[in-house]
DNA sequence: AATGAATGAGTCTTCATTCAT
DNA sequence: AATGAATGAAGACTCATTCAT
């Protein structure tokens, strides 16, 4: 190796830097296992139950390696819940890039997406509400939060909205997320009913912010 | 002793209801006494990081006392959750016994009172999105929360909404519940900051509920 | 009262003779009821695993009235055990007071009591292995296995066993005792399985030390 | 290092193996100690009455490492018990491995053993009588017992038993269990005592089943 | 960088017993 | 004598995190 590094340096720096490469890519896409082990978990039980040990287990990494990623668990946890967000804004800046989407149909979508992904909800709630975050984390979140909000505002704008668009848009993102909380868990009600029901919801939210009610 | 049972049963019926009263009325009291520290403790900490041994510490009596009232802690919990709940359907129903109070007089109301007590948000999160409840303590949410919403919905109607008022009321109470979950820690602001811009929110709501917005 | 007491002494005397004797009757059949209730729940459950308050709840006394009755919960279970062991010797005497049982009828019936009584046994088995007990409570554990040792060897020796009649008692209650506690769980069986098992053995057994066998 | 590997895989792969051997033989000595700390305790108390701190401070090692091997108390508990299960088939065999040993010397052998491990005793009847046992667990019991029974059966035929070799081995695996419930602890008597007297009922019990007696 | 065994503070819960009424 | 609420020590078990290999 050292000959090597005398001989040629050049070449090598290049091998060098490929090797980072590799390794950046392969932390990277290790990483990227234990985050989706944990999705999986986290839809099958409440995020606060899963354990280290499960999740590495499911990711088929060690203990060790998790932490090798992540300073402790909650700092996992806030990794998945800032992808969802991530992967939220990355949706609607795609449903709005050609034609601006509708008030409705932006509704809809997040609903759906909280339908899909209640994790993400659980996370919000919990993260929003209770948990000892590190400075660090809870720049992150409030980051994240605020992207969020961008794009709401964003599709406000472009759907029309001329005045107090930011605090319609805190509104409106407060009366969507308000509509999960009030209807997760609705006694005797399948997924399916819920989904029906919460929809149902954000359409008449829509509506009310558009002005067509009551 | 048995002379005066003879002659006079009733007095010493009396008197044993008396004290069957009386038992009724200590063991109330004690466990109000339960409740309102385990309150005090939530104003303080995450009511989800809050121990049994704290709690009996904090009411003065034993650790076998609390599961003398509870079955478990989660019971507790719920319990206090539930007398939040009955104490909120109590002074709505307080505001609008003379006359009908507006909308605006309402959100604002549950609002101020969810900033009061943020406990009582961070367990209808909790209750509502994740934890196990038994059945018996599932049917109670579910009664409680109807009652809420019952409230809600004879404010609504009696504000003048006429049609709809059910589900309007379910995406009022949605829409409310929203601005905690979205705005509870804001960064860097002051509590004052906070219940301020959720008043505005709620006012904001209230108003495009009302149609007078947007 | 008292008044009574000056003129009429004697039949006073019989009264005060009488409502001891009443009392002690209503005491005696208490703890009877307390010593029943135990019995049946013991037929239900472990009897190491049943609590004071289930008996209390299921005698329809209070906990407190069987502390009235036995100093703590092992004086309640040794008193159950030597109520059993009482009954056995009770009824071993009543199976030989005319003619003299056979040795297998002994066994046979022994071994039937045993799997009638399964408690009886967990708590032999219990008390001679293991628990603390009190001097007084072993004194009266003594006693009474000597008292069922005593029926052995009388069997025994109505049997026509001269020599040796008292160690062979040993022996044989020995071999007795032991069929339970290697078949008591015997895996997969059925209750009735266990039960002519273990009667075949016990029918061994007595063969055996009749001479018959092997 | 990686020359190394595609030069010599072979070798590598000899001291990864080695590596996990001595992995496993790390695991199988720490596990003896908690084996070893558990019996050492169970000597001086009823095991009933052993807690997992007590037998982790006595092994020098932590609680959790006790769950690290054992996923619960009973477990070990049973491990122990399997381990002395184990030892005595092999003492068993040891005993007739070269000239098949009478019948006496086969009880004579049991009991003291018995005497000398009390625990094992306490145990057998403990599982054997009472115990939640997992089907795991059950199983695990089942088999010793029947491979206990089958060297004392092996060990009848050897003797000269030709018929009903079996359920004669049922019969006398019995008795001699037996011995030990009736006189464990017999009142006011030394260990020496006792130890004599349970020998005698053994010498008595093989007598029987050589048919020299009564 | 990966591993995973070790750690042990901390959790909830149980239950025999007491004692004031 | 009967009651049963109060007690609190004691128990089994969990699990995020560390660290030597």
């Amino acid at each position: 190796m050292q000959t090597n590094q005398i001989e040629n340096p050049g070449r090598n720096l290049l091998t060098k830097k490929r090797l980072e490469d590799l390794k950046q890519t392969e932390r990277d896409s290790r990483r990227k296992i234990i985050l989706d082990a944990a999705l999986e978990l986290f839809a099958v039980k409440d995020f606060r139950s899963v354990t280290v040990r499960e999740i590495s287990r499911h990711a088929g990494v060690s203990i060790g390696t998790i932490y090798n990623y992540y300073p402790n668990l909650t700092e996992l946890f806030l990794d998945v819940f800032l992808n969802c967000a991530a992967e939220i804004t990355q949706m609607l800046d795609n449903i709005s890039s050609k034609t601006p989407a509708s008030l409705e149909q932006l509704c809809e979508f997040y609903i759906t997406y909280l339908n899909d992904n209640m994790t993400f909800y659980q996370m919000m709630s919990h993260f929003m509400l209770g948990g000892e975050l590190s400075p660090d984390a809870t720049q992150k979140l409030d980051e994240i939060m605020k992207e969020l909000m961008n794009r709401l505002e964003t599709a406000l704008l472009s759907v029309g909205y001329k005045t107090n668009s930011r605090i319609t848009a805190h509104a409106l993102f407060s009366a969507l997320n308000g509509i999960m909380i009030s209807y997760a868990r609705y006694p005797g009600k399948t997924d399916k009913d819920i989904r029906r029901h919460t929809l149902r919801l954000a359409e008449m939210i829509a509506d009310v912010f558009s002005g067509k009610k009551p």
